[in-house]
DNA sequence: AGTGTGCATTAATCTAGATTAAGAAATCAG
DNA sequence: CTGATTTCTTAATCTAGATTAATGCACACT
């Protein structure tokens, strides 16, 4: 298994590539996401340490996410069929479990919901990333989220 | 394996019920859905022939889905742990790939493109289905989904 | 046949969040 | 250290979709 270093900005993997790998991040923080025909940048997910990330599961088709580093860092190539073995078939159960509550959340939660589940979900990630980066994951703009900020130290 | 008759508006779980199974799907229609605080529903997923539909894996968390018929269904209560299980790890990736797909379409698409996307990836389910569940389907209004019918026909 | 009950549509109004713009604060490059 | 480029915030305006409400339909039922 191949260990890759990568710098802040740099790409892992790019939107239409072929053959994608799976990466195990083992410092630093990376994300994927995908820029929409207007250029917006959407952000599905986030990778601190000891997190996985993939471009398209399967690997045979092209990948639809970018995947860069936040800060650099070092990640592992993971060999693609490990996925489907024994323990790792449990990760995969836990992620379908989170883009599951993810669906929820996007079709019923409010912003303000959506992102007070998210620093309290993931609040280490919350103090590594630019806010721009949150609101994108959220699904809003930045601006939205200084206002929902906002709204919520008032009520503190 | 149990085989299970369900008629049309019975269910097979709700909400907080523990120990829950996943469903094969032999005939029918069900669907997957939560209700939010308002007493709304949100319909997570439609399960048609052959196609498989769950509560919460893992099976020990309470389930935050109700599932019940829109038609008249046949089901075979498969056994949890083949989830985990060779061929079956590829379904599992695939509904990664649809949850992915999913979330990103909630986070950056119009209600337009959501249903434009949704009628030619589930043809079948469109004619099967009442529209306001399909509304629901795609995290918009029953209102809405007329407006946007409405506009699509225009442009013919 | 009549009379519910739920479904679909239209229209009027409302609102969360988008867009646009501009200034202040932080970060970066040389 | 310093100017330049991003990022964050505030504010004004705009809009997609929500909400509310009314109407017409298609069924079940007794």
């Amino acid at each position: 298994m191949k260990k890759i270093s990568i710098k802040k900005g740099e790409f892992l993997q790019k939107s239409g590539d072929l053959n994608t790998k799976v990466y195990h991040v083992q410092s630093g923080l990376l994300r994927s996401y995908i820029i929409d025909e207007k250029g917006k940048e959407h952000i599905f997910s986030f990778a601190p340490e000891n997190w996985v990330i993939a471009g398209s599961l399967p690997p045979e088709v092209p990948a639809d996410l970018y995947i860069d580093a936040i800060e650099n860092s070092v990640v592992l190539v993971v060999n693609k069929d490990i996925r489907l073995e024994g323990k790792n078939a449990g990760a995969l159960i836990r992620r379908i479990a989170v883009l599951q509550k993810r669906v929820i959340m996007l079709m019923s939660d409010s912003a303000l919901k959506r992102y007070e589940h998210f620093i309290q979900t993931y609040p280490d990630i919350v103090k590594r990333v630019p806010q721009k980066m949150i609101a994108s994951y959220l699904g809003i703009t930045p601006e939205a989220l200084s206002k929902v900020k906002n709204e919520r130290n008032r009520n503190h």
